[in-house]
DNA sequence: TGTACATCAGTGAACGCGCGTTCACTGATGTAC
DNA sequence: TGTACATCAGTGAACGCGCGTTCACTGATGTAC
């Protein structure tokens, strides 16, 4: 049984993060700012403290929010695609990263880019969130490592001096994927954000590439060759 | 003849420089303050208008600057390497990169992290000295296949709609690269950035990985097969 | 070579602005008896 | 069911801070004759 009371600072906080977000959106996050969120929430700005303790926290509350959003269009995006079509899933995950951060950059940005000066984002409430992504991406080429449908090249080998690196997280997410692939994954991985992160941030001259979304599609059909996805 | 005048002129718009690099260093971008510069200069805040039009022109500078630095050292070494070698030529150029990003994070971030909000980089001033890193790249690959020592994967065709942006490309820089190899290399610069962001910027778990730069030579090896060099 | 004038670096005060956070307070909403 | 008390949301003033930029000014350095 839920109170008025208890309602009205359930709508309160929702405003709250929907204004942040939408401040995030037009100056950025280094000039997120309580007292403008208190401002548009019709306020005096010491009442923003009933309902986050600092500047800090209300980052932190925009930042799993950006995580959560992304990692929910990415999971509808992999799950909307028959379950054996890995290569679909891949491309679906790559496609509704890019999808998301190109309508998001600023809090994309936020995620993905420079780190905030002065903050640093609590493990404890952000992990989770903040994982979800990559989780998803392995344990795409888990399952396609699993059914046999990916053929690896075998040019290269993971370094040893990672072996315990890896076995540690083959071990947390109970995976059975080689050390090479599991390696691959990670560069994937990190691949896949580098190309969203030079569209979002412009690094190609605006006019460079009349396609950019065909530009991507061959990254990814690159990205999924370098994992033998196929 | 350089009058003493103009000699001390010099003397100020470098120091006006290296204080204005160690503010990035310590504040980041968005915290750069033309009060804070003109404080370690040891001058009333007004003076440094004799030397810099507004704040936006001292990021510039700064941008500038830190583009030259990092193409610098990536030029020197890939210089280093021996001249048809060009798989070494390559590691060196991904060496070079990461190392001066993770020497430097936070003049890194300005050039490669989220964009400064309320600030857009000049493109007369920057591009050239931003395009570097990419120009050299594209040159070892263009050298490789001239010298026949790539053998491209033939797995990919580039989207048909980039014609005409590779054709630009190619004739700006005088390239003979056949398309997909040309677009491997975009690939190849996103993911490389992409990778060193992901270090720089701190995304994977500070402990997850014991051997970063272990893990990272094995991105570059991966990406080198990805691009035919061997 | 000496003098008159122009150029330039730097000063100090001011403008108007925004920020995060604390604090004592009012008045409404909820709860225990 | 009514009353006394506790909880909570929001107010308004204040603290101390930093910012970019403009402006009229002083005094030193450079230049043309």
């Amino acid at each position: 049984m839920t109170t008025p009371r208890e309602r009205a600072r359930a709508q309160t906080m929702a405003d709250i993060t929907r204004i942040g977000r939408a401040q995030l959106v037009e100056h950025g996050a280094a000039a997120l700012s309580l007292r403008a969120v208190a401002r548009d929430l019709g306020v005096v700005s010491s009442a923003v403290y009933r309902y986050v303790r600092s500047r800090d926290e209300l980052l932190t509350l925009l930042v799993v929010d950006a995580y959560t959003e992304m990692a929910d269009e990415v999971d509808a995006a992999v799950a909307a695609e028959p379950a054996d079509e890995y290569l679909m899933r891949f491309r679906a995950l790559g496609r509704a990263v890019r999808g998301w951060a190109l309508r998001e950059p600023a809090r994309y940005g936020l995620l993905y880019g420079t780190p905030v000066p002065g903050y640093a984002a609590p493990p404890e409430e952000t992990v989770f969130a903040g994982t979800r992504v990559i989780v998803i991406l392995i344990d795409t080429i888990e399952q396609a490592w699993v059914a046999g449908a990916l053929t690896p090249p075998d040019t290269t080998t993971a370094p040893p001096t990672l072996d315990s690196s890896i076995a540690a997280i083959r071990d947390e997410y109970g995976l059975t994927l080689p050390d090479d692939l599991l390696t691959r994954g990670v560069f994937a991985w990190a691949a896949l954000f580098g190309a969203v992160s030079f569209e979002v941030f412009d690094q190609y001259g605006h006019d460079t590439f009349s396609d950019p979304a065909a530009l991507f599609d061959h990254h990814l059909d690159v990205l999924a060759e370098a994992l033998g996805l196929r």
